[in-house]
DNA sequence: AACCCACTCAACCGCGACGCA
DNA sequence: TTGCGTCGCGGTTGAGTGGGT
């Protein structure tokens, strides 16, 4: 919409702030608050833009600022946090007393950011990156002193990413449970899918929360694997979808035992009612399995849920979180806004 | 001492969201 | 409903700084 004007005035001044400025708006602020920034720097006899005034007390100014170098905890914090909220500065810097977007959106950008690469964590999906050179990064990995204190960094951080999906995975759960109104969380679809309760919209939510949930549980378990599944996520059942003419028709799904082709020509995959393969355009595996036995972790034993949010916060950040956080993930944006009824 | 380069971080810019008339 | 003013956010910039040669 319209654009603040004030910063296109011609004369007022720029770049960085002189001890006198400072002093004169922190004086102004602390006697009258801030009020209308546009405003304020006439009242406080500054030449600035209040753009630039808001800037500088939020940033600088503002007498519960901390000062000074990032503890080992809040490096951990802003790493659990942006793995569930991506680059929400503000949001972060919300969970972080006294630490300001800007400094923590340097901090990360500067530190952060290379500190994850270089033990090949992605900064932005926060999963293993898929194009390192291993021995390099080994390399780098080993001669990096810096993370003395993290000698198992390379595993937390795997663990942060794993509980950042199984977060996801909840929230899905959660939303299929809310639009089929089902009570348990060994949540059984047989039946609701070919009720009339459900509506065209809902079954197409139904249908792409399904997706994504495989999606989840793909990622989770081919990239890896050193998670255990807890057993309060959903052993979801599809049996339904099979009598489901409309849902073939908007999922094109095939039977089980049976490959229908597709419109573009290639192979959907068949299901069961105790696994089944979601009508994504090229997975085979099957939904996840809830066994407690399934995919421990090779070196130190089953990982459970329990021991997950000891070890990562993003449960604990995700607890903070409402669907507005959420909606700000680009692809979770698309779903939550795509959901007719979520609004309803 | 002079220069170069990499890094840091305060500040700016542009945009979207929101409130209000 | 529309248009305007304002605020706040996230990305980017560039001056300052420190280390290396």
């Amino acid at each position: 919409m319209g654009r603040s004007p004030c910063c296109d005035e011609i004369g007022l001044k720029k770049g960085p702030w002189t001890p006198d400025e400072d002093k004169k708006l922190t004086e102004f602020i602390q006697k009258h608050g801030h009020g209308s920034w546009r405003l304020l720097p006439k009242f406080a006899g500054l030449n600035r833009c209040g753009k630039s005034c808001r800037l500088r007390w939020t940033n600088y100014l503002r007498p519960d600022i901390r000062r000074g170098n990032f503890s080992e905890e809040e490096e951990k914090h802003i790493v659990d946090l942006h793995s569930v909220l991506g680059n929400k500065w503000s949001l972060i810097a919300a969970r972080l007393p006294g630490r300001t977007d800007n400094e923590i959106k340097n901090y990360w950008n500067t530190h952060l950011r290379k500190k994850l690469l270089r033990i090949g964590i992605d900064p932005v999906t926060h999963m293993p990156r898929t194009d390192l050179n291993l021995l390099g990064s080994l390399s780098s990995l080993l001669a990096d002193a810096n993370f003395r204190n993290w000698s198992n960094l390379n595993n937390v951080l795997k663990l942060q990413a794993d509980a950042a999906l199984l977060a996801r995975m909840q929230l899905v759960q959660k939303l299929i449970q809310v639009l089929t109104n089902a009570p348990t969380s060994n949540l059984d679809l047989t039946g609701l899918l070919g009720s009339a309760s459900l509506g065209n919209h809902q079954l197409s939510d139904l249908l792409q929360l399904s997706r994504l949930y495989e999606g989840l549980s793909n990622s989770s378990l081919s990239v890896h694997g050193s998670i255990q599944m807890p057993s309060s996520l959903p052993n979801l059942s599809f049996q339904s979808l099979l009598n489901n003419n409309q849902a073939c028709t908007n999922s094109r799904l095939s039977l089980d035992g049976d490959v229908a082709a597709s419109e573009n020509g290639t192979e959907s995959n068949g299901f069961s009612a105790d696994s089944f393969v979601f009508p994504t355009s090229n997975t085979t595996s099957p939904l996840l399995p809830a066994s407690p036995d399934a995919h421990t972790d090779q070196t130190q034993g089953p990982i459970t849920l329990s021991n997950v949010s000891s070890t990562s916060a993003p449960f604990e950040a995700w607890k903070d979180l409402n669907l507005d956080d959420l909606s700000s993930d680009c692809g979770w944006k698309d779903i939550l806004d795509q959901m007719s009824w979520s609004s309803a």
